[in-house]
DNA sequence: CGGCTCCTTGAGGTTAATCAATCCTGGTGG
DNA sequence: CCACCAGGATTGATTAACCTCAAGGAGCCG
């Protein structure tokens, strides 16, 4: 799915390369109730930028003056450390926008990377914000979507308090909410999953067989099925406290394969 | 510092309320650049709440329609697991928003309550969003504080993926650049500390303990002074692995009392 | 002087990261 | 068709981090 007429169509001048713009806004959920010459607007202020897989957009720290919108492709936001580790904050859907910080903040506090061959459309600050003065519901618009990461980085917050079983239980969770029902595909290597759960490939795979011994779930390759919803549930709430004072046993697995009965509850 | 003559001056009808409210918007950093009919505008959309000290302003998960401007006392924004444990996410200070991501979304995302008796300015979100679209440039100041919030919960969300003495390190830094220079003071309880740092006072206690033994800092109740700003600039920087590689021995304090004649603690 | 709350200290146990093999699995060339 | 290889994925052993429980201090009012 990723961009292999792009390159034909950027190498086009002027008037058509406006054209792929306005198309990508039009597409972006985001920009959906504007009217065709608020779109414009927008595009005026737009420019495409195009960049291989694994590419980095910008880093931690950089001073930027652009925002982003995802119009092909994949992205993902990351914190890295000083020895390499790395954590996946988020990853960017179609049509979403990152790095709208920069719009009232002289850096950028994270640091994103293309996951595939991209194309984005790049916003400069200052001609956004004018922008914004002139076309009020832009304005709310991209008000919405930061009251969206809000939301999102809240939760992540939220997550890294939990211990791992809980943030994989979310994980899984959403994952087969967001596609069809139980059996759903992980898009990305597991290593990329234990970043994005802040956490180590060793200790997911181990987690994993866990819930898999406990028939919470069914793991195949990366097809996983939710088994035991309720219990998932239970572990994403599961604050690692409450596991002296009772309900472990829907989730305590010992070496021996008992098949704890209590699953199907 | 918290409200004395509040009562009396809320219990003042109509106009006088009104006054209130707009002194309240006016000497708020974020209303800085409005004119005063643009203040009359906001402060016509807008209510006055006081509250007792420890009473909550709204729970995670709750629907809202309405988010909050601190006019005085103190609030902060926690989350709260199954156990009764809770980590304090930010501490909102006098003139700041909270509760923002109402404006798009239909829940809190974190609870948040009084730590003092506080008079908070209420604004509905649909009036808001009604008066940003007439007043474009009251849109631009809120975006501005959400990237302000966007990028703080970025920070919150790269110190939970640090050791706890990085976490610690990082706080002292900042509160001491907050606050005159290496010599500050702590306004809350360490328990709270804790909270604010995501783990435990029996944790924070032992930590503290180490970076005294270390020569990093003094502590005297509940001030504290920089002694070593490079060594506490590594630390928080430090992600548990650098450990194991060197510099070990600016930090490393066995557990004999080896001439550390500095732990009055 | 209790009683109170907060902070500290100690002992013990659990979680999860690290280190070090080993095992798949899909792709490649003989 | 199969030996081989590289990358990711697993597994085991070890260790560090840090949370829990439980028992003292230390300051602070009534």
């Amino acid at each position: 799915m990723a961009g292999e007429a792009v390159g034909e169509i950027r190498r086009a001048p002027g008037a058509i390369l406006v054209v792929v713009i306005l198309d990508d806004l039009r597409q972006a959920p985001l920009f959906a109730g504007l009217t065709d010459e608020q779109l414009g607007r927008l595009g005026a202020v737009a420019q495409t930028v195009s960049l291989p897989a694994g590419e980095p957009v910008f880093a931690q720290g950089d001073p930027g003056n652009a925002f982003y919108l995802l119009a092909e492709g994949a992205v993902k936001v990351v914190k890295t450390f000083s020895n390499e580790r790395s954590a996946t904050i988020r990853y960017v859907r179609l049509g979403e926008t990152f790095g709208e910080s920069v719009l009232f903040s002289d850096a950028y506090p994270s640091s994103t990377e293309t996951m595939e061959p991209s194309r984005l459309c790049c916003f400069d600050t200052g001609e956004f914000r004018r922008l914004v003065l002139a076309e009020p519901a832009l304005g709310l618009l991209i008000m919405g979507a930061m009251a969206q990461l809000l939301v999102m980085l809240s939760q992540r917050v939220e997550e890294l308090l939990l211990p791992v079983p809980a943030r994989l239980a979310r994980f899984l969770l959403d994952l087969s909410e967001e596609q069809g029902e139980p059996r759903c595909h992980l898009m990305v290597t597991k290593g990329e999953l234990a970043s994005r759960l802040g956490t180590v490939p060793e200790t997911l795979s181990r987690t994993l067989h866990r819930f898999v011994a406990g028939r919470l779930i069914t793991v195949q390759g990366s097809t996983f099925e939710v088994l035991n919803r309720p219990a998932l549930e239970h572990l994403a709430q599961y604050d690692g406290a409450s596991l002296h004072s009772r309900t472990s046993d829907t989730w305590a697995v010992p070496r021996s394969r008992d098949a704890s009965p209590s699953s199907r509850v």
